[in-house]
DNA sequence: TATTTGACTGTTA
DNA sequence: TTAACAGCCAAAT
């Protein structure tokens, strides 16, 4: 066994995406941002690619609550990974159309609990 | 050691 | 709203 060690930045990014609630989406500039590696959405991306098959439950890391800024998917449409996280977030009552995502609606604000007190409703 | 490559982002047209 | 570009930085080659 040489280098099977993991990158502890890695392990700092899948925690923050586990943070991530149900029903919610995050993009990989704000995952970044909340792992402490602020500027590195790349890194995310990155490490969502290299989640380890075991070790780490699939379900533990939900990948598909990641999306780009823009609100879209980063993934090709015929791509099967698409799919899966097109109806991954489907079935947890996230709008998808046509790859994109209403971030007004759907976007996790950690900070937004007080803010939404301030609002009436 | 240098170059290429990304599950990115913000700006500009 | 979409498309092209430049900036970005760690990992892979």
């Amino acid at each position: 066994m040489t280098s099977q060690e993991i990158n502890p930045k890695y392990i700092q990014i899948w925690e923050t995406v586990q943070k991530i609630p149900e029903g919610k989406v995050a993009c990989y500039g704000q995952i970044a941002d909340l792992a402490g590696l602020p500027g590195k959405a790349r890194l995310v991306g990155k490490a969502l690619g290299k989640v380890p098959k075991s070790g780490w439950q699939k379900k533990a890391v939900p990948w598909y609550r990641v999306i780009n800024a823009q609100g879209k998917i980063s993934f090709s449409f015929d791509n099967s990974h698409f799919k899966k996280q097109t109806q991954f977030l489907q079935d947890e009552q996230v709008a998808v159309i046509a790859g994109k995502i209403n971030l007004v609606e759907f976007q996790w604000q950690p900070n937004m609990t007080e803010l939404l007190f301030t609002l009436k409703y």
